[in-house]
DNA sequence: CCCTCTACCTGTCAGC
DNA sequence: TGCTGACAGGTAGAGG
């Protein structure tokens, strides 16, 4: 479900909800997802803590807490954070695997189909316990990621999808807004980092900036499941100019669109618009 | 370091 | 109707 445009979008719909609220408890139903510390000592420490702030990096969405603690939690594949306000009575059905309820009877649920998420609660200076997130390259919308920056990066021999997923390159890409990006450069997926000319390095850097910038305003992607915190779905699957569209006309050219396998990912690309 | 493959999970959809 | 296999926004770890 979620890259950097979907979970932006869940932290601004939950910020005004949930932040200065005070979780009075918590309820873990599948202990896996919960990575640090054990259970009991997860529901202990969040008792009682009050939200200060809801922040994102990458695809990390991290709340700051009161007494110096960070709950950070990443939506893997198929995460959504539900806010049920005070007069709804909340359900919980069988892929709720986490629960807060706040002292005015809110309730903030964690439900995952896969299972993939990752929840952590850690104090300050020890963020770097987790794993992914101290490792993070620059936010892509951010004035750290300098044209000079991704030109370094692009100096070696590796495919240009697999440069544009790793996070420790840049914060936040996953496969549908590569293969999003990469047309709209006009770069085939397969190609080599290092090949890349001087103006279709600045291309791809513009349209990095562009096509996360528009899935934005738009509110993300629904694909399948995603939905922000209000339990509202995006709309830049109207966007979408490659991704899931194997086999149709290209809007550009006509041609069909393709499909093949990158980095073990579903890759999508026009094969006369992107060379 | 670079890359590919696998595992982790559950659900959906196409084809037989 | 089953059953089976391919495919789904994610990352991490093993091994070449
Ligand atoms: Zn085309």
């Amino acid at each position: 479900m979620p890259e950097l445009p979907e979970v932006e979008t869940i932290k601004e719909s939950l910020k005004q909800k949930i932040v200065f609220k005070k979780i009075q408890d918590a309820e873990i139903l599948c202990p896996k997802l919960i990575k640090f510390p054990e259970p009991a000592g997860f529901i202990k420490s969040i008792k009682n803590k009050k939200i200060k702030s809801l922040e994102r990096r990458g695809k990390y969405l991290i709340a700051k807490l009161s007494s110096h603690y960070n709950l950070i939690i990443h939506l893997g594949m198929t995460g959504q954070l539900i806010y049920i306000n005070s007069d709804s009575h909340p359900v919980v059905d069988k892929h709720t695997h986490l629960f807060f309820n706040f002292d005015d009877k809110a309730q903030l649920q964690y439900n995952d189909v896969r299972k993939f998420g990752a929840i952590w609660l850690v104090k300050d200076g020890s963020l770097r316990f987790v794993p992914g997130l101290s490792q993070l390259g620059p936010e892509p919308l951010s004035e750290d990621f300098s044209l000079e920056y991704f030109q370094e990066l692009l100096n070696k021999k590796s495919i240009i999808k697999y440069v544009l997923l790793n996070q420790k390159n840049l914060a936040g890409l996953g496969n549908i807004y590569v293969d999003e990006i990469l047309f709209r450069a006009g770069i085939y997926p397969e190609r080599n980092a290092q090949d890349l000319s001087l103006s279709e390095r600045k291309k791809l850097y513009h349209a990095i900036r562009e096509v996360l910038r528009e899935a934005i305003k738009a509110r993300g992607t629904s694909v399948v499941n995603y939905i922000d915190g209000e339990g509202r779905k995006g709309d830049f699957q109207k966007y979408l100019k490659v991704y899931k569209r194997v086999g149709r006309p290209c809007y550009k050219c006509k041609t069909l669109i393709k499909r093949m396998v990158l980095a073990g990912r579903g890759t999508y690309f026009c094969p006369k618009c992107q060379v």
